[in-house]
DNA sequence: ACAAAAGTGTTCAGCCTACACCCATGG
DNA sequence: CCATGGGTGTAGGCTGAACACTTTTGT
């Protein structure tokens, strides 16, 4: 979309005061990393805004797809921010006064938003992250090594990383972080990282398996000393 | 809130096309149940809007103050709705075309709506229900006796229905739907209710307790035959 | 042959399960 | 004293924890 159309004419557009933020959550180098967009000095994460005529589900998938690149991503619903004082002025001030466009105070992107925070988990090889109109830059920061970000997008994040170590212990989403076809120690790397403990290598190999979530295939071929895992996928069914 | 202001002046008041739903569940002889509130010949969730000034938590307590008349109710997120086609277009004509309100097509409330639904357990002794503006009745429906309901309010409450079996077994929050001093045996009846299935009471005794969430009270006094029950309430920690 | 990596076994403790049994009370 | 309701005990099975052991591979 046209940046100027986005700034004078996204109420009429969009549902006002709603906004979708994702965090966007991948797994690289032995770390859980976070995807996010610059905009002046300043880092957010990607987000955007519901058409009038867009259920929330399409707009979530929209704005993943829009940033991810990937045709059918993980996403889960995490949290409502709706406080009171919740809006962007001083952020969108900052960045946009140096420009031209007609910025005024009662812009629509002014006023008061809530929020409704989504996680999703990406195979971070597999993601082409892609910047919009308003954002110069993407980066992926460990979940440790954030930077200064909007208003309570921090927040949003930590959040983010708690609701995944309770939701993994429930059911079975971590492997939308790996390839399609991954390995057990791969897995419990994985688990470890996101829990921040160790787990023992023996059960946790046993109750995955025992799960039944996963099919064996053949073993990995590398190049590395030691015995070739078996890789795993997840059953069809 | 004024009826005629409501009307004409929500959209100024309140932050558009944003609603807050609510399931207000009680446990009344053997049964959960459900407070709907009667507009015109047909029910509906009590619910509400957002004030521009208000946040999001605010309103959800305000909200179920209002219509349950509890000081301090307990309530957990459900679900966001946010279909494309989500309005009451339909209903509010029904209701209102009877009315001299100035009630046109543009009208706010017409528009399309997302909403934050939330599900509120309530000691249903201790609930005061009260009608607003616009509805003219209140009822306690079981879950299972659910009358014709406005756009999705009965999926929501079918939602909230679900969500609670997941979540009891994860937290401690059915103790909401009792008086503040209560027995295992009382207990344990709200739990098969919930779950909709046997639970052997030998087991279930010693697992609450287990849990130190409760701390025991002397014995109930009561005119029945058997053994007298002690009471329980939680630990204020 | 050795070290490293991955897979599998073994033992023990603790918890869940299904009942059985024991206590208290009113009729 | 017995029917009813409520509290506690126990034997078996399943699951999780900790760690040992074996297999496979590159160097």
């Amino acid at each position: 979309m046209d940046f100027r159309k986005f700034i004078e004419q996204g109420e009429k557009l969009f549902l006002p005061n709603l906004s979708v933020d994702m965090v966007i959550i991948g797994f690289h180098e032995e770390k859980l990393k976070c995807l996010l967009l610059q905009i002046g000095d300043r880092w957010l994460l990607p987000g955007g805004y519901i058409f009038r005529s867009e259920s929330v589900e399409a707009a979530t998938v929209r704005i993943l797809q829009e940033r991810t690149g990937l045709p059918d991503p993980h996403f889960k619903f995490l949290s409502v921010f709706g406080g009171e004082d919740r809006n962007f002025t001083e952020e969108w001030q900052q960045f946009l006064e140096k420009d031209d466009i007609n910025f005024t105070e009662d812009c629509w992107l002014n006023d008061r938003f809530v929020t409704l925070a989504y996680y999703s988990l990406v195979d971070f090889e597999k993601t082409k992250p892609m910047v919009g109109n308003l954002d110069s830059a993407f980066a992926w920061f460990g979940l440790d090594e954030l930077p200064d970000m909007w208003m309570d997008h921090k927040k949003i994040v930590l959040t983010a990383k708690n609701r995944l170590k309770e939701d993994m212990q429930q059911e079975h989403l971590t492997y939308n972080l790996l390839p399609k076809e991954f390995t057990m120690p791969q897995l419990h790397q994985l688990h470890q990282t996101i829990l921040e403990e160790t787990l023992d290598r023996s059960r946790f190999q046993k109750k995955m398996i025992a799960s039944g979530v996963f099919e064996r295939l053949p073993k990995l071929q590398k190049d590395s000393p030691g015995r070739k895992p078996y890789q795993y996928r997840v059953k069809k069914a």
